[in-house]
RNA sequence: GGGGCUGUGGCGCAGUGGGAGCGCGCUUCCUUGGCAUGGAAGAGGUCACGGGUUCAAUCCCCGUCAGCUCCA
């Protein structure tokens, strides 16, 4: 057996395909290119479907690769085997239509004995049970002595997913030795035990199999073979498990100098060390391919890959972000084969940056409510944490269950997953009722079985006007009917119409259909999926029919308005990838006269100096004044061109592609001004957050643009005027004004101060002595709550024992203090309860304190009737001391 | 689009129906040959915003905005 690095074999394995008549193409991305059906790449075969299917024709009939996977199905078998990956890597080689079995098969035993030199009687081969033809290659071609060929059933060696194209399949197992096997006496390949390794499996695509499940041989027989990179390196390398191989071990090794712990310490620590570096590889090579952290889709499995390990890294003792050195060390690790990595690195270390800290602050607010019910849990005798307490985690803090039931699990208790699981149901059903409401507003079902067999043609790219449109239906009040009178709210459907549909973002187009006797005012316009266009609107006069012959005229000021928001949006669009990155990727727009509004993909917020920059690239595209090209081409052609895709399961095979110069190329159906110029001036107005990993601008374009100018304008010229000034003088002004206005406040203050202690000083000798106390009851000159406690912070210093109650009358209510000394406290006497009297008297009440309390009424001229009586109850308590 | 949580000095956070606080940072002074440290004094707040309840709201209720988070 040969000793080889990982990255040795790969290129061998590569090299080896090559010399067999293969075109090597590098990995493909981990985001599926083509496949909207799948969320990431998890096969080595995945992104060559539609050369098995025969959908697109190959570059080649043979093909071999090493394609980077991801999966997250067992997520929690991670880092516990020797095998469990959410990323690796997979060798293979695939025919389409080419070679068969008696090349396949001698080729994988050729490359693993001779190439690899792995022992020959170490091998085993399983084939599917009534494969002759497989069997008989690998007895009388190879010369596999017959003892060493299993026949196994369907259930392990036949692959089929549903119906479609499928067949029989062939592995090849190595022996580790009976030291790693079970030692049961049956004990042979298949055996569920380490022993026997599955290290390469060949699918013979043969069969299609319909609906009923018949299976007919297909006439382009395919190859399809995996072999795990992590798996034969760790066999060549005789190692235990895929995690002491090359291509993982070193990021362990970077992982345990971080955490400052040795591999092989604990099995716990094991386990948190292999978890970090598999999490880490796959979040390292997601993010490359253009994944960003997000609450749904890929950034979710992203986002979840990433806490998790961050979480493992809190197992042993890693508070602080520990990340960056890992993401480091995963891609001086992978850089043999993915060199790309380096350049993108420090876009990587960004976003894995922003994310764990962001986790962090997520997690301790997280453990802290969790600690906290766990404790409660305990008082309480119980070891079951509810639905609703892990659904509140999960909901309100990002708490993700898995990590609740770890926590839980290591102090032996349990979540309640089906009262969860119930919570979660209640919040799908609640989201789901608030969508069908919000549709409810739009055009409803019912219409949409009215227009099921209506088409409409859209004739206004260039042309805003219809002269001999024909009414074909009309809708009342979710009736179909054949008149609508004036004042009716109607939906009307034409055989032609420039009014444009709302669509890809843009809204739908404002503007009159008229006849002779009617008019209809249109307000919005929306598209079936049928293919009938419906304007909805309202009949300002006279009536319309079912059959008239209408002219249909778009309002072009606000058809204009949008363009220009349109074509805006495409240089915005660009613009943003210029200055924040290629990582920028639309997720939403909303094109309409009067603004635009652009979702995209972006990890932070953007800064000030960005946005203007932004703007600015924008608004020199603008006065380049560039012709815009629009085009009706394929697909495949807008592909070639580079064009950037987007919603591309919408468009049929027929795209239009919106060319501006040699900047912008995007895919788009909506209508645009003819050269940048006519957009005349775009501005941001805002830049928000729609949530985590989305960002969202605003902006306004034409005269709205130079109208909100205008507008601010005028605020800062008004502003200087105010301010005696000119335009430029405003924020020296202002942070004079400011600064003085505060020196005024304290002065104001100082002088109050000063009142206050003279009026203090004054009311002590009005002071009443009963016994070796005083009591003091006045109305005083104040203005505030405040005032009276200034004064009673002066009297208490001349009064060491006393009970003071003061008051004052503010415009429509009376205000009261009551003080009373500490040491009179002691005695049981209480300012709150001598406040709550004297109010009572003025029709109010209050509280506070024993030592310091206040309250208000709503009789004023009940003031010093309410002092007194105060006054009298205080005298009382003071006299019986 | 819908739900939950949060919003208190520059930053991180306590807090309570009745005088707005803590830690870090900041300023000045003292200690020292200088620095680190130590000691003292001080500046800094429309308690997100707008309504309501109350004699009294930072606190309770409603709305708006912003951030976080889950669902769609």
């Amino acid at each position: 057996m040969k000793k080889m690095s990982g990255n040795e074999i790969r290129s061998r394995f590569l090299q080896f395909m090559e010399k067999k008549g293969h075109l090597v193409l590098p990995s493909a991305s981990l985001v599926p290119e083509h496949d909207p059906s799948l969320l990431l790449i998890g096969a080595g075969m995945a992104p060559f479907k539609r050369y098995f299917t025969g959908q697109v024709t190959p570059p080649r009939h043979r093909i071999a690769t090493s394609q980077k996977c991801v999966r997250t199905g067992d997520l929690e078998n991670v880092g516990r085997t020797a095998r469990h990956h959410t990323f690796f890597e997979m060798l293979g080689n695939f025919s389409f239509g080419d070679y068969f079995k008696s090349e396949a098969i001698p080729w994988a035993w050729e490359f693993l004995t001779e190439d690899l030199e792995l022992p020959k009687d170490r091998l085993w081969i399983s084939v599917y049970t009534d494969d002759d033809e497989a069997y008989d290659i690998w007895h009388n071609v190879v010369g596999v002595s017959a003892d060493r060929i299993v026949r196994l059933g369907k259930d392990t060696n036949f692959w089929e997913i549903g119906p479609g194209p499928c067949g029989p399949c062939s592995e090849i197992y190595i022996d580790l030795g009976p030291e790693r096997g079970c030692g049961s006496p049956t004990c042979g390949v298949g055996c569920d035990c380490d022993r026997y390794l599955e290290i390469w499996n060949l699918v013979f695509t043969q069969f299609d199999r319909d609906e009923e499940g018949n299976y007919t041989p297909l006439p382009k027989k395919n190859i399809d073979t995996g072999m795990g990179l992590e798996r034969i390196t760790s066999v060549l390398q005789q190692v235990p498990s895929n995690f002491e191989t090359d291509l993982l071990f070193p990021i362990i090794e970077a992982a345990q100098t971080v955490a400052g712990i040795r591999y092989g310490m604990s099995k716990e620590s094991d386990v948190a060390l292999k978890v970090i570096a598999d999490h880490s590889r796959a979040f390292v090579h997601l993010i490359a391919d253009g994944v960003l952290p997000s609450n749904e889709g890929r950034g979710y499995v992203l986002r979840r890959l990433l806490r998790r390990a961050v979480r493992y890294g809190r197992l042993l003792g890693m508070k602080q972000p520990f990340l960056g050195q890992i993401v480091s060390s995963v891609v001086k690790t992978a850089q043999p084969a993915y060199p790309e990595l380096v350049e993108q690195e420090a876009f990587i270390q960004e976003v894995v940056g922003r994310e764990e800290e962001r986790f962090l602050s997520t997690l301790d607010t997280g453990l802290d409510i969790l600690s906290g019910m766990v404790t409660e849990l305990k008082k309480k005798g119980q070891h079951v944490l509810s639905g609703p307490d892990a659904f509140r985690l999960y909901d309100t803090y990002g708490f993700p269950l898995d990590l609740t039931k770890e926590i839980l699990s290591e102090q032996g208790l349990q979540v309640d997953e089906d009262g969860f699981e119930a919570q979660m149901q209640k919040q799908r059903k609640r989201a789901r009722q608030a969508r069908e409401q919000a549709d409810g507003m739009g055009v409803r079902d019912q219409e949409e079985i009215v227009f099921s067999d209506l088409v409409s043609q859209f004739t206004g790219y260039d042309n805003l006007v219809e002269n001999k449109a024909c009414i074909l239906a009309l809708v009342v009040e979710g009736v179909s009917t054949d008149m609508a009178a004036a004042g009716e709210v109607v939906q009307l459907v034409l055989n032609r119409t420039p009014f444009y549909s709302e669509s890809g973002g843009q809204v739908g187009d404002q503007g009159l259909i008229y006849t002779d006797q009617g008019q209809v005012q249109v307000r919005d316009v929306k598209r079936m999926s049928s293919g009938a266009i419906v304007h909805i609107g309202q009949v300002i006069t006279g009536s319309v029919h079912v059959g008239d012959t209408v002219t249909a005229q778009v309002d072009k000021e606000l058809r204009l308005a949008t363009a220009r928001h349109h074509t805006a949006t495409h240089l915005l669009h660009q613009a943003l990838r210029q200055v924040l990155g290629e990582h920028v990727h639309q997720a939403g727009s909303l094109v309409a006269p009067d603004r635009l509004r652009f979702d995209f993909s972006h990890f932070g917020p953007v800064t000030q100096q960005e946005l203007q920059q932004v703007e600015r690239l924008v608004n020199q595209r603008i006065l380049e004044n560039i012709s815009l090209e629009i085009n009706v081409m394929t697909r495949s052609q807008a592909e070639a061109l580079g064009a950037m895709a987007l919603f591309e399961e919408k468009y049929g095979d027929l795209v239009r592609v919106v060319k501006i110069g040699s900047y912008s190329l995007e895919l788009c159906g909506g209508t645009h001004v003819k050269r940048t110029g006519d957009i005349g001036l775009c501005h941001i107005v805002e830049e928000t957050s729609v949530g985590a990993g989305v960002r969202r601008i605003e902006a306004v374009a034409g005269m709205v643009a130079w109208s909100l100018w205008q507008e601010q304008d005028m605020i800062v010229a008004k502003a200087a005027q105010l301010l005696g000034g000119t335009k430029e003088d405003i924020l020296t002004r202002l942070e004079s004004l400011i600064a003085e206005s505060k020196e005024k406040d304290k002065e104001i203050a100082r002088l109050n101060q000063v009142k206050l202690e003279s009026i203090a000083l004054k009311l002590v000798g009005q002071a009443e002595q009963i016994g070796d106390s005083q009591l003091l009851a006045a109305c005083v000159a104040a203005q505030s709550m405040d005032d009276l406690r200034q004064i009673v912070d002066t009297l208490k210093i001349q009064l060491p024992r006393a009970v003071i109650i003061l008051g004052y009358r503010s415009e429509d209510k009376a205000n009261f203090l009551a003080y009373v000394s500490p040491s009179l406290v002691s005695y049981g006497l209480h300012a709150g309860q001598i406040v709550k009297a004297a109010a009572q008297v003025a029709d109010g009440g209050g509280g506070g304190r024993p030592e310091m309390a206040q309250a208000g009424g709503r009789k004023p001229s009940k003031l010093e009737q309410a002092l007194s009586t105060a006054a009298a109850i205080a005298r009382e308590k003071l006299q019986s001391i």
